[in-house]
DNA sequence: TAGATTGTTAATCGATTAACAATC
DNA sequence: TAGATTGTTAATCGATTAACAATC
């Protein structure tokens, strides 16, 4: 995957999903300067300004940002207005605890089929989803409705592996969660979501704090 | 936290932990050119070698980096050379996830304590390490071994109040799986997972593909 | 020594911020 | 209308890349 399309980057993307957090707290009716929703954030006002423009007037001169409407504008530019049907493949803990998400189920994502190799999970339920055998997701993508993420929670030494398969099979925007770097074509969106990656940044700041502030 | 300390910004960090996973698949006694570990990952050579320029001088002119001795460099400029010792507050499914990850555990960060404040959990085991009421954190980590991390798996109602908790406490830094920006004193070091977050993200881009590649 | 590749400086590129005219 | 705040242009800042002297 690019780091920019459409001569929006990442950066700009990540923003907007903080936008979204830091809305969904406030009282829909009301406005909201970007200099309001600056301090909030920590962020600059001209940079919310900014970002916004990127995508079209979401305002209103000498009032501000409506933030009901401003939510369903960003929403609607994430494209999460629409219900999202996810796969998960790897029905182990992980896989597990992102199907029990109760934050997670009440959102607008879908999950709408669940994925193992291991014969002794394959058939059983995991919260009223059967779990299929990986070796029919070629035929579960030709048959149901589109899939628009698969979320990757399967072992490091079979995370590549599947991930082809799932590319082959027409998948096109995959979460991983396994710690190695998925080589997939140009045209497949990718996140990677790195748990032990995190902690050693975390550990590299922690260590600075004493020196600095 | 700021996103810069001692000139030094997330970005390079960022990439560093990458740089680790990379060399972790090649044999250690090899050398390897920033060419070639450019290629490999997607970035290019001058920005590894401005990278790590940063820290010190790490390879060999014509000849390139020994990997081995590269991987432990870097590992001891994150400052995850050391074990780490790790507490989990919120013993429900995705911290359950995380204690029993075999992939985490066997790394070098250590799990020391895990909290929760449903009694139904209090007292029972979590792979073999006792769930402990949240209320005995501060006492926890005045008479235990150091604290290095504390990954918060709790529901997002109470993130911000037990994040508060920890710092009290005198945790230094938090890994934060709840979909909030916690609000914590400026030295405090903070990275989220938001998982939600990701797949908003994913789905933006899975979008401008069709317009654009 | 000749060839290769580092570490680093200078040039480029992109992202953030400041400033302000447009307008509610 | 006067005050406020947007959307946008220009200025600044920081990060990436290219180039090359140093040196293995």
């Amino acid at each position: 995957m690019k780091e920019k399309r459409n001569g929006i980057s990442s950066r700009v993307i990540e923003r907007l999903t903080k936008y979204l957090r830091c809305l969904e707290n406030l009282s829909p009716e009301d406005y909201i300067s970007s200099e309001e929703l600056a301090l909030k954030m920590g962020f600059t006002a001209a940079q919310i300004r900014k970002d916004l423009s990127n995508f079209g007037e979401f305002g209103i001169r000498g009032k501000g940002y409506q933030i009901r409407t401003l939510y369903s504008d960003i929403e609607r530019i994430l494209g999460v207005h629409k219900t999202n049907n996810i796969i998960v493949i790897g029905a182990g803990r992980l896989g597990g605890a992102l199907v029990s998400e109760p934050e997670f189920t009440k959102e607008s994502f879908n999950i709408i089929g669940v994925f193992d190799n291991s014969d002794t999970k394959i058939g059983t339920e995991m919260k009223g989803i059967k779990i299929r055998d990986v070796k029919e997701i070629p035929y579960f993508l030709q048959s149901k409705d589109k899939v628009d993420v698969a979320i990757l929670t399967v072992p490091k030494k079979v995370a590549q592996q599947m991930a082809t398969l799932l590319v082959e099979a027409g998948v096109k925007s995959i979460l991983n969660f396994a710690p190695i770097n998925l080589e997939v074509p140009d045209h497949i969106a990718v996140q990677n979501i790195d748990l032990y990656a995190k902690l050693q940044e975390l550990n590299y700041w922690k260590e600075q704090v004493i020196n600095n502030d």
